[in-house]
DNA sequence: CGCCAGGGCCTCA
DNA sequence: TGAGGCCATGGC
């Protein structure tokens, strides 16, 4: 077996089944784990959150989210009609929030030309060139839409991945030769593709951090410890 | 107090 | 293509 599908099975027995994407319940409650069919409404409320968390902490993230249900704004007719410095207030705890208010006016605009029932029967190529042309949307947004909202088997790649497979020892760097990897060595399953990638979130969050924790790292007898890559990453 | 978080865009070599 | 600046809050 290789060493991608090794690493994950490791992960899946260390931190458990994550269930992602959160999603909030109902209004004002705390985001859960774990739901799986969507609603419309939670739909576009993992895609406004996948633009929420860019580059952000999702405890950010989730007071926003908690802001927005608190107004009734999770609805795309009403983010795309709400006045942006209006809704820059309600999503102020989520960071860069003047960039973020405008990015979701585009997103929701963009979703009024594209009603999800279309998009859900695109093809997986044509919907990410489709997105990737929405500004504000670049590689791992589109494709966290496709996987957690959209449920379509890609794989996701954030900075944790990146920084982990850098040490692991995998010589891929750019974010769709990573994505490749993942793909080409575990099996076409959205259900794997969400997982893992949630997986190694955790992983990133608790052991390999900026300065790892090697010693206590449920993959250490898997990775290379590549040390110029620590270095660099620090 | 400084560091960092589930990026993306723009500019300049 | 790649490096660097910019956007900004809240937790630790």
């Amino acid at each position: 077996m290789g060493r991608i599908k090794l690493i994950y099975d490791k992960l899946l027995k260390h931190f458990g089944f994550q269930g992602w994407w959160p999603v909030t319940p109902s209004c004002g409650a705390e985001p859960v784990y774990g739901i799986k069919t969507r609603t419309e409404d939670q739909i576009f409320e993992i895609i406004i959150g996948a633009i929420l968390t860019q580059n952000t902490a999702w405890t950010n993230v989730e007071k926003a989210l908690i802001q927005l249900n608190k107004n009734k704004l999770i609805s795309i007719e009403k983010i795309n009609k709400i006045n942006k410095e209006e809704l820059a207030g309600l999503i102020r705890s989520a960071g860069y929030f003047n960039q973020k208010a405008e990015r979701l006016k585009i997103i929701s605009e963009f979703l009024l030309e594209n009603p999800i029932n279309r998009l859900k029967k695109e093809n997986i190529k044509s919907l990410r060139t489709k997105l990737l042309k929405i500004n504000g949307v670049g590689p791992e947004t589109a494709d966290s839409i496709i996987l957690y909202a959209l449920n379509k088997p890609i794989f996701v790649i954030d900075a944790y991945t990146k920084r982990v497979c850098g040490r692991m020892g995998f010589r891929e760097k750019m974010y769709e030769e990573l994505q490749t990897l993942f793909m080409e060595n575990l099996p076409k399953d959205a259900k794997v593709f969400n997982e893992y990638h949630a997986l190694l979130v955790e992983l990133g969050k608790n052991y390999c951090k900026k300065k790892p924790i090697c010693k206590e790292c449920p993959v250490t007898s898997l990775c290379k410890k590549d040390l110029n890559s620590i270095k660099k990453m620090d």
